[in-house]
DNA sequence: CGTGAGATTGAGAATTCTCAAAGGTCGTGG
DNA sequence: CCACGACCTTTGAGAATTCTCAATCTCACG
């Protein structure tokens, strides 16, 4: 149920047994959703966040013009909206790209977290802090890098986020994203995605198809990418 | 000192007088440092924390390939580096653009709110949620505005943020950025941010001489940026 | 098989970049 | 008080990247 967050905490710091425990009881029930489907939209009031136990989500900002941007990728482990928990209304939705298992965890709970259990709450609060270097990165890629690397810096992220949960084999891992999907992470259209990707492709740096990625040479694929993994915190340490 | 962390927080929700002691009291003291100097090193292991009194600072991440991104301008009040509490090693820089005058706080104090004052402890919480917040907008407004509305919601976020602190006197502040550094906030060049520029002049919507903006039209120049305050929600509720 | 979503291709247009040079502004030293 | 230098801003011209708007192709699935 949440042995993908506790791997998540515990690739960056101790988790005691007690917050563990403590971790389990947060969550109050499991919904399951369909594939493209809202699970919180933009500006409504929460009083729970969710977990997401099992499958692809996105958060979707919507600008005025109707223009689309995916702010950022969530994957099995990742507290997809803790932030509810004190913003209260989310500037973007929360959107579902597959079939998902969501946990709920009341506002209570993590109150009460933050009051009693001050460890666990930082460590809480480290989650939403290495979101935002992930959107911090994708700051730094979408303003200084080409179409290409962009795309590659995005697989070489998922793919380190999700062997952290054990979720990727070898160098290979499920990608159920359509390329029009992939322009709204990277802010392009699905036309100039299709012909980058077509350019990796012909390089060998990623393989791509039917919804799974393969990295064929990491190492080279980093390089392209000017992917590194220290804004993803990887480090046990007190925190 | 701090009053403007105030100001920021009261936008908020409510803090209490003990609160506002706890926060006059973290200060262990404050530095004065020149413009354009690096005041935290991208990497480098921090042991406290910087909350902006007076100035301008920026965050800047450097890529591999050497290119810079200011993945956020910091104001008065703002707690630059509340982040490396947690995270312990920033993966960015921060450097002055003005001459700033900075206020710091050891982790140790932070650990302490955090056991002693939930309340508070979850306000710098929030603190770092409305950075998130604002990176998030960065990133939409990046991928997908041109780069004349780029500049124009820049200018509408920045115009916000210093009205919250009283720094912007009617339609009006200082802004003492050069044209190459307003190209690294938006991922354009600084030829391209001057003829952007010159049109947003040329349409009525801005001026900008000698570091001070201002602005004749607010409502058209919000509509031409897509510009909506809600992403830096400024409302007050309990938190 | 027929259908529909997603991937691919083509061609022309718009945006943004690069490189280089020219113009302004302002503080400093003579 | 003027001249100089440093740092910005502005301009020009050509190139590269990315977008738009179809049209076509592929393939899983009913």
């Amino acid at each position: 149920m949440i042995e993908l967050l506790l791997r998540k905490l515990r690739a960056r710091d101790a988790v005691s047994a007690e917050e563990e425990q403590v971790l389990r009881d947060a969550v109050a029930r499991v919904e399951d959703h369909g594939p493209d489907s809202e699970v919180v939209r933009e500006g409504m009031r929460q009083g729970s966040s969710r977990l997401l136990i099992e499958g692809l989500v996105a958060r979707v900002k919507t600008l005025e013009n109707g223009r689309r941007q995916i702010t950022e990728l969530h994957v099995g482990g990742d507290f997809v909206d803790l932030h509810s928990f004190l913003l209260k209304r989310l500037d973007h939705s929360i959107v579902t790209v597959t079939r998902c298992r969501i946990g709920v965890v009341p506002h209570e709970v993590l109150a009460d977290i933050t009051r009693r259990r001050p460890h666990l709450a930082r460590l809480l609060w480290l989650m939403t802090l290495i979101d935002a270097a992930i959107q911090r990165q994708w700051l730094a890629v979408m303003g200084q890098l080409p179409a290409g690397a962009q795309i590659a810096h995005l697989l070489c992220e998922l793919y380190v986020r999700l062997e952290v949960v054990g979720l990727a084999n070898g160098h290979s891992f499920e990608l159920p994203l359509t390329q029009e999907e992939m322009g709204e992470v990277c802010g392009l259209t699905s036309v100039h995605v299709n012909r980058s990707l077509q350019q990796l492709r012909a390089q060998g740096l990623v393989e791509w198809q039917r919804g799974r990625v393969t990295i064929p040479d990491w190492p080279r694929l980093a390089r392209h990418a000017h992917f590194e993994t220290d804004y993803l915190n990887l480090r046990v340490e007190p925190r």
